[in-house]
DNA sequence: ATTATTGTTCAAATTTGTTTGAACAAACCG
DNA sequence: CGGTTTGTTCAAACAAATTTGAACAATAAT
């Protein structure tokens, strides 16, 4: 039988999920699953640290997301933990300076992917060298050429988005 | 029965692959399906505009992919539609300057979950100013604040990334 | 020691996203 | 016209990503 609540956790729980639901979208357009917006999400809207079964208790999803989730949020750094002397439990807060947030994203998701196109972008103009036909060499290595350029260009676009993010 | 190749189309097939594979790779990043990566990767490397059945001969892929992939590149920006006196296809040629391509992902991609994420954090604020709580009402007041103070950096960004990939 | 608590792991189940292909429309051809 | 070519649509099939939950390890409490 559900207690009865007080007019303020009503508009909590609505606010919280209306809350936990932005950063559910935040999530999927960073590429990140629904259940690290979520447990983002409800660690930003808390006055207080959060622990691990909280999230479950409080988002009704399985301890091992939660686990899971919570590891990739301190990869990422947009999450800490607290001490607790008086507990066991281990506490999360929440990182909320845009600028680290981005950073951490860069540095895990970004890049990456960044450094393994340039081995990638390398060995495709080896590649080139041994065509044959002049001309195919010619427009292929101008193309090959082209997404180095753009590799490059992003990449030295990265500590300046974080940069310009920090203010 | 296989046609005899010269040494040429056997590196180029490979490469195909390889810049294919590349621009896989970029569209996962980006949130795209493979799909579009394949088609945009083939036609980066393709030296004249290609028609649907090019891309379903060369990537093996079917045309219901090809007629939708290129609806979202188009959409994107990202290739061109040519052309062409002689034939009844539609040929297409990729767009290739890193600014156009940012550009149309930015007003495609990123926009609109920009736009809709103004609404909501709009609500919610209206909705904050219900808690009965004077504490609660000010903790989550600074949150929202600090999401939207999130948003309009972030969008002011866009231009200048965009610019700054220009160059 | 035994039990309780806290958190992790990972294979299986589920959910979500992508691709396929058959049916269709439109435009052209003989 | 009837047939051919070109491309679209969308429900079903498939593939990939995410979540679950039961088994487990580690530590603390009794």
């Amino acid at each position: 039988m559900p207690r009865l609540q007080n007019s303020n956790s009503n508009k909590l729980d609505s606010i919280e999920h209306q809350m936990v639901n932005i950063f559910v979208d935040g999530a999927r357009i960073l590429g990140l699953p629904p259940s690290i917006g979520e447990i983002y999400g409800l660690l930003f809207i808390s006055p207080t640290p959060l622990a691990l079964d909280d999230f479950v208790a409080r988002l009704g999803i399985s301890k091992g997301s939660v686990s899971q989730g919570l590891r990739m949020l301190k990869g990422l750094r947009a999450v800490r933990e607290v001490e607790s002397a008086s507990d066991r439990r281990t506490y999360y807060e929440p990182a909320i300076e845009l600028k680290r947030l981005a950073g951490g994203f860069i540095r895990e998701q970004v890049r990456p992917h960044f450094k393994s196109a340039e081995t990638r972008i390398r060995d495709l103009a080896e590649k080139a060298q041994e065509i044959d036909d002049p001309e195919s060499r010619k427009f292929l290595r101008a193309r090959i050429e082209r997404i180095d350029t753009w590799r490059r260009s992003t990449t030295k676009l990265l500590p300046i988005l974080q940069k310009l993010l920090g203010q």
